[in-house]
DNA sequence: CCTCGACGATCAGGAGTCGCATGGGACCCA
DNA sequence: TGGGTCCCATGCGACTCCTGATCGTCGAGG
């Protein structure tokens, strides 16, 4: 899950960021309206944070552009207490949720996951179960049979991306997108590494190589 | 499309399932939340409707203990509207959509109608069936009858584009173009090749030669 | 009906690519 | 400072892909 947070009060922007990261979604940042509306179109992002005052474009202006050039990403804006701005008016353009600073990081995260669970297209429930293998994307647990497996933030990520498109072909470069943040140039070795990890700590039939095409994650056992 | 109402108010249970029945969905209706949760594990349903205020076992507690019995049908929750029950926590254990009390019955339909929608295109990857030809574009998988059929990436991509243009003649250039770079100088023998190996894994009479022109995918056997 | 030429089918082998495993180093947090 | 995660690099093994050559087949015209 790969979030792109749009705030140009840095020090909120940074503690954000790495308390999601924290939780395991791979965050980009940015601070001006111009270049969050960039990201936003070119990245494939699975939720925006987006502070309405910004410099370059505000907030409204970012989430309008971005409904109209046909994204549906879920938005989350943040708005200032003072009613300065009007809460409707974001959910107007096109918004999914709005918070109104400040906010506790409690309530920013159960929105995030609100917001996503209610969003995800492949089954809304945050529990995936193919053949003996369960995956609970809420509290990022994994079983295989009664026995729990022990995953670290990135493989979660990784099993995560596969499991939200269980039986198709996912390529390396989709998982890097979508799994890794912007900064990351690295080769696509890496994820051959945590696919290893995953088949090693899980049953290494679960996931098919389909050569030159990507990885599968098995539906059928 | 079979259904499961999970309500104890016995007016409303009643004519909202003759209301869906009447819309051409098999409607089955409990009254509390045990039975609900028995029928729900028990019998294959596509969507559940679930109130939150039940006896014996409440609406969340429901939903969760089919999630985590690794269930993912579809499930619309009815939550009263003085807020006593938080829509937030119906989402969080596991509902797809939620409805508040009270709501007019077209709406309900329409919630129905989107959700069941949603899991189908949620689900169905595009497969095309040609005969006892069966392609899955997504999965990158391919059958012959019940047999699946181990292909290379650049047979399968030969045979996708057929396939995407079955029955039509597709020629060896055309093919080049859309396999292989476009800036591809081979002969185009390599489609031959091709097209031969794709013969020895499925059948000969699959693909036609039409001579001076290109191939074509039979359509009917 | 036969012949010949052009087009297509098939085969095998080597070059190159792709994927896997592993170990080590950088970094972070306790 | 120590444990753990994450990323990088390397070497190996296996498979794919393409090339080129030979063989087969179709069909038009003599």
């Amino acid at each position: 899950m790969r979030l792109l947070i749009v705030e140009d009060e840095k020090r909120l922007a940074l503690s954000l960021a790495k308390g999601l990261t924290a939780e395991g979604y791979a965050v980009d940042v940015v601070h001006d309206g111009r270049e969050g509306l960039d990201r936003a179109t070119t990245e494939p992002y699975d939720l925006v944070i987006l502070d309405i005052m910004l410099p370059g474009l505000n907030g409204y202006r970012v989430c309008a552009a971005l409904r109209a050039a046909g994204h549906d990403v879920p938005i989350l804006m943040l708005t200032a207490k003072d009613g300065e701005y009007d809460e409707a008016e974001g959910l107007d353009t096109g918004a999914d949720d709005y918070l109104t600073k400040p906010f506790s990081y409690v309530v920013l995260v159960a929105r995030v996951k609100a917001l996503l669970r209610r969003r995800r297209t492949a089954g809304a429930s945050p529990v995936h179960v193919h053949g003996d293998l369960k995956v609970d994307t809420a509290a990022r647990r994994v079983w295989l049979g009664e026995e729990e497996a022990e995953l670290t933030a990135k493989e979660f990520s990784v099993l995560e991306h596969l499991v939200l498109r269980a039986g198709e072909v996912v390529s390396k470069a989709d998982i890097l997108e979508h799994v890794w943040d912007f900064a990351y140039e690295g080769d696509p070795n890496i994820v051959e590494v945590y696919v290893s990890a995953l088949r090693r700590k899980l049953r290494a039939d679960l996931i098919r190589t389909v050569r030159g095409a990507g990885y599968r994650l098995e539906t059928a056992p």
